[in-house]
DNA sequence: GCTACAGATGTTTTT
DNA sequence: CATCTGTAGC
């Protein structure tokens, strides 16, 4: 028996609701995922097969975590339980039944960057300048028309009912025109390179679905419960997907803020979670409200800045704990001394002994943390950047696996094209462009056509042999994976290509060179973990005496084997480990965007850069929706922080090498005055070192005058 | 095939 | 201002 003495009435009741649709809306802060762990706990206690239960996420994160915490809750009778993002998901029913949606069964799935290369490719093939029309800014659009469940065939029949291009001039229109076209050629390409992308795996799944009643049906009948975590960030296609799913059962419980969807940039719709009710009839609404994170006082402000936002669940988060520090909201000259203040504030807290761990600072967009950094490094506080530049963004790791996937799938053109002469083998651009018009011509793919380009028109022979030679040496290498283990076959693959030489070599900075190839070794040995790690599971499995049979027609294995192609699929969904990762510790400082902050918790909470065109930023201060969603994007903020909080904003801020003149955010308008300490000049101080002077006393004594304030009128 | 320079661009990024 | 990208020219 599960213990639930530990839940809260609110808790227990979303605990205890098994049956029909479910809203659980949990609030920041509110024990979320226990309610989460719990219920999927209860459910198996009722005797519901584990087999029968499917929790869909939307990182890999809270996916492992979700596994560990119900695993400590209810032993290892979760195993048969489906715990897994929806690409995950979608990626495992696709290669259950690749050729339904027009795929061949070693399909790969790309890595977004690629995606933008192929976008331009098409706009030069049909003589679009792509200064024009930004091939970014198509990709987007392509990729929130697929977030919204619209493939390439119902995008052109809607051809201008885009959200977007209501008051279409003429050039809007020819934009509109050209990225129909471009979305039919992309899926084109990326089918003749037996490659889906991330949204695929949601839309193909769907077109799956809607295709094949037997197979729909047979997955409805699997999963008698349904359960979503973070549902505000669920998009259109993941909600015909839980449509498509539940049937008639619709024991389907999601889970979510509305008040905390924050990526509606990225093709989020809140719209899912607001609109529950409506779309599953009969559902039942629990709040979550009582929130164990944050004293009163920063609850009150953070309550206060997101009731101005029309269209959520009227909610007010009620706090656990004490009313605790008002909140410090200060102004400062400019982005250094924005920084260096905060430096200070975080050296004396250390100093007295609080851990650097407990301490972060968080800002709207990544150049606001260089002053910060140089500032913390001058301190020398010890201080990790969330995020930022990813090991995948590299690039010498990006050609190392393009080779993996050429390696594994010939047909991935886009690959191959990364690497072909790279390092250096004597395929300069003509012969590519000779080949690949030819290749055009006789609709082959690259690999292909390199392999004859003895038949190409106009080579010479040293092209000819070089391609050749770049051909055979993928080849031979495909042979051997037969034989070999996959980790050996790269190996010899990338020393025969020359790659680390070539990267040693083409060094302007000997330091630079060894880092690049460390990355490479780092991702080599990461393909040797996971041979390592599939080839314990299979292990365990074969020991395994209750092992069901292989029964999934519908499902294929979480991760396939120790294959190649496996690793391909659980880099794409996972990402790469992070070598920095382990040096990761939690005794320091993080700096970190707000949206990379969301669902993690700080004693202490530096908000930085609170001003007009920064939070809201500017680009969003035209459409209101997205002006809401700023909005949502500060309470998170405030959200963050347990017990204090300072938030500062910048009287003055350089921009693109300008100087510009600041005013503080209207978020931070109409905040209650019990709740916050201002510290706030409108106007730049004067810069001599007296009159510096002066104005800090003059601030201590504001602090000070406050501070009595306060003690003297307590909150009402 | 590589270097150097001009020109554009400058929000967030779970999969 | 600073960083990245594409291209011209060697």
């Amino acid at each position: 028996m599960v213990d639930m003495s530990g839940l809260n009435q609110e808790q227990l009741e979303a605990v205890l609701t098994t049956n029909g649709p479910l809203l659980v809306l949990a609030g920041a802060g509110s024990g979320k995922t226990r309610v989460i762990t719990f219920r999927l706990a209860k459910l198996i206690n009722n005797g519901v097969s584990p087999k029968s239960v499917l929790c869909l996420t939307f990182t890999n994160k809270a996916a492992t975590e979700m596994k560990e915490r119900a695993r400590a809750l209810v032993g290892k009778s979760v195993r048969g339980t489906t715990i897994s993002t929806f690409h995950a998901l979608g990626a495992r029913i696709l290669r259950a039944h690749p050729e339904a949606v027009g795929l061949r069964p070693s399909f790969t799935i790309t890595d977004g960057a690629e995606q933008v290369g192929t976008i331009r490719r098409i706009l030069r093939t049909l003589r679009i300048d792509d200064r024009k029309f930004d091939p970014k800014r198509i990709m987007a659009q392509l990729s929130q028309a697929k977030n919204a469940g619209i493939d390439a065939s119902a995008f052109r029949s809607m051809e201008g009912v885009l959200p977007h291009l209501v008051e279409a001039s003429q050039e809007d229109e020819e934009y509109q025109l050209a990225a129909i076209e471009v979305y039919e050629r992309y899926e084109l390409a990326l089918q003749s390179q037996n490659v889906v992308d991330f949204d695929d795996l949601l839309l193909l799944t769907l077109r799956l679905l809607h295709g094949s009643d037997e197979v729909r049906n047979r997955l409805r009948d699997r999963w008698q419960y349904i359960m979503v975590d973070e549902y505000q960030d669920t998009n259109g296609a993941q909600l015909e997907l839980l449509r498509q799913l539940t049937g008639p059962m619709k024991n389907l419980c999601v889970v979510g803020d509305d008040d905390q969807s924050i990526y509606g940039w990225r093709g989020a719709d809140v719209r899912n979670i607001l609109g529950f009710e409506k779309h599953f009839v009969g559902a039942k609404k629990i709040m979550l409200l009582t929130n164990y994170r944050s004293t009163g006082h920063i609850l009150s402000v953070a309550n206060a800045i997101i009731e101005h936002n029309p269209g959520r669940y009227e909610k007010r988060l009620r706090s656990a704990g004490h009313d605790g520090e008002p909140v410090h909201i200060s102004s400062v000259e400019d982005e250094e001394v924005e920084a260096e203040e905060v430096a200070r504030k975080i050296l004396s807290l250390t100093e007295s002994g609080v851990s650097p761990g407990d301490i972060a600072v968080l800002f709207r967009s990544n150049v606001q943390a260089r002053p910060v950094e140089l500032a913390l490094r001058a301190s020398h506080i010890p201080y990790r950047m969330v995020g930022g530049l990813n090991l995948f963004d590299r690039r010498e790791v990006k050609d190392v696996i393009a080779y993996l996937r050429v390696l594994h799938n010939p047909d991935e053109d886009q690959a191959l094209r990364r690497i072909v002469n790279w390092p250096p083998r004597g395929i300069g651009d003509t012969t590519i462009k000779r080949v690949d018009n030819w290749a055009r011509e006789e609709q082959l793919g690259l690999l292909e056509a390199l392999s004859r380009a003895d038949e190409v028109d106009g080579l010479n022979p040293r092209s000819v042999a070089a391609a050749l030679g770049l051909v055979s040496l993928f080849d031979e290498h495909r042979h051997r994976l037969n034989s070999q283990k996959s980790s050996t076959v790269v190996k010899k693959l990338l020393s025969a290509a020359g790659v680390e030489s070539a990267l040693l070599a083409g060094a302007d900075d000997p330091a630079a060179a060894e880092r690049r190839v460390e990355n490479v070794r780092a991702l080599v040995r990461q393909l040797e973990r996971y041979e390592q790690r599939m080839k314990k599971k299979q292990k365990n499995e074969a020991m395994e005496v209750d092992v069901e049979p292989e029964e999934d027609l519908d499902l294929a294995p979480e991760i396939e084997n120790a294959s190649l192609e496996g690793f391909l699929a659980d880099l794409a969904l996972t990402g790469i480990e992070d070598a920095r990762r382990k040096d990761e510790r939690d005794d320091q400082v993080v700096l970190s965007t707000i949206h990379a902050a969301k669902g993690l918790e700080w004693l202490h909470v530096y908000l930085i850069g609170w001003e007009e065109e920064l939070l809201p930023h500017r680009r969003t201060l035209l459409e209101h929706a997205e002006l809401a969603e700023e909005r949502r994007l500060a309470y998170v903020a405030v959200t963050r922080a347990k017990k204090y909080l300072t938030i500062t904003w910048a009287r003055r801020r350089q921009r693109f090498g300008q100087n510009v003149e600041r005013q503080p955010s209207r978020f931070l308008e109409n905040l209650p005055d019990e709740s916050v300490i201002r510290l706030e000049d409108k106007v730049n101080p004067p810069k001599t070192e007296s009159e510096e002077r002066e104005i800090a006393r003059d601030w201590l004594g504001k602090i000070r005058a406050n501070l009595e304030a306060k003690r003297t009128t307590p909150k009402s």
